[in-house]
Parts: structure tokens; C-alpha cells; sequence
DNA sequence: CTAATGTGGCTCATACAACGCCCATGAAAT
DNA sequence: ATTTCATGGGCGTTGTATGAGCCACATTAG
């Protein structure tokens, strides 16, 4: 039963997508790759990278990380050796945190 | 006609993605937020969110920056507010590139 | 100029992601 | 100890994103 409803979306988020996808399409044209190029180097159909460049919001975060590694756009401005650091670092402090969460529903800003 | 082989995927894009969704399982702990919580907030099911935060590749981008702006896992490491302008300088940037590209077909690196 | 090619934007068919609902486990609160 | 409830995972259904193919237009090379 997936979504009857066309799902929604804060600003920061569709912004930050737009940005990607713009940053993407810099460093593709700057690199001078086609598009057809790219989309077969990350094994996608030209029309989602299209889609993946204008900043869709439905696109599997796999395809667009992947498009984006393959024409230089590092995430979270990491350096590349370094991410499977953070990664063990990240999964260390989970263990450390509680199981599950027992929720007070206090008030949370937001926002956006 | 929605791919009839699997899809592979970058370790780095792999990477990325885990390290994201450890990083929103985190924040959404440390704040004492329910799954069930933060699922309702951003209009997703809390199957999905499982996935986010284990970091399945398929899932819309949208979504997922959804929960971390929710959670407050701040992409690209940018300052929230800055978002929006560096959007903004990156059309500006592609407007002056060229339309489009021609392949030399130059070999290109492709290590991951 | 002309030819070649990259791009954007459609349509269509279909594999599959997301949903809702279920149960079992285990942690937290009483 | 007992109850409450968050979590993880499975299953069946269905809306939808994806890939393929096409076209028209724009841009670059020759």
C-alpha cells in the first residue's frame, strides 16, 4: 500500500536536494562527461540522472550518492578515506546509547 | 520498465549512506524520539525509517534528508541557512558553463 | 553552411518500494 | 514480578519510480 498521499517536504530538504543535484551537474559538465556517460558509468538510465541533476526528491538515495561519487561530489564534506572512520565511530556510540526510547512527548520545535 | 538487474553500488556510496543513517539513528535517540515519532513527523511508515537508518540504499532521497532535517543531522555540513544561497551560487555557476558536452572520450579514473 | 551529437521532455509497461498489519522479543516503568 | 511499549522483522497488496524508446531542439565540430 504505498502512499496514497503525494508526501511532503520541508524547504531545507528541498533545497539541500536541489543543491546536490546541482553540484552533480557542475562537476559533471566540468569533468566534460555526457550524460549518457555518467548514467552508464553508475548503471542508470539517462532520464533518472536527469531527474537526479534537477533535484528530484524520488530518486533511491543509492543512485544519487553513486552519480555523485563518480563525478567528484564528496558528501558530508568528509574526506573519502575517512568515512569508514566515522562509520565504526558512529556505530560505537550507538551501543552506547539505550535500546529504545521511552517517549515523554515533550514539545520539540519545528520549525522549518 | 524498472531495472531487471540488481544495481551495484560503490563501498564509498555504501559508506555514505550507512554513515548517514547511523547519524539520524543517533540524533533520534539522544533526543529521546520514538521511531514512531519521528515516522509520523515526516509522513513515512516506520518500516521506512528502519531502512533509513540502517542505511538501505533504496530509498528516496527525499525522504531521508526529510528525517535528518527532523532529527537535526545537518547535510553538507552547512549551516541551515546557508543552504539557500549557496543554491543559488551554484545556478549562477552553471549559467555560465557550457551547454553541453562534447566526449573526447578521454579514460577516466575509476577507483572506488 | 551541414553533420553530428548532447540534451530535455515526453509516453508506456512493469518490477519493486512503501504501506499497513501482524507477531515476537526485550527494555523500561510501575 | 507485571505491565507497558519500542523495536525488529515478515507478509501481501498496490501505487509509483524506473528504464526504454522516441522526438524536437540546441549546441558543437568540421
Amino acid at each position: 500500500m504505498p502512499r496514497s498521499v503525494p508526501r511532503t517536504y520541508s524547504s531545507y530538504c528541498r533545497d539541500a536536494t536541489a543543491l546536490l543535484g546541482g553540484l552533480i551537474r557542475t562537476a559533471r559538465i566540468e569533468r566534460r562527461l555526457t550524460a549518457q556517460e555518467v548514467a552508464d558509468r553508475a548503471g542508470i538510465s539517462r532520464g533518472l540522472l536527469q531527474r537526479i541533476e534537477k533535484g528530484d526528491l524520488k530518486c533511491e538515495i543509492g543512485a544519487v550518492f553513486e552519480v555523485a561519487t563518480i563525478v567528484g561530489v564528496t558528501l558530508f564534506d568528509a574526506d573519502r578515506a575517512a568515512l569508514p572512520g566515522h562509520l565504526q565511530q558512529t556505530r560505537d556510540r550507538l551501543a552506547l546509547l539505550p535500546k529504545s526510547v521511552r517517549s515523554k512527548a515533550g514539545k520539540v520545535q519545528d520549525d522549518f
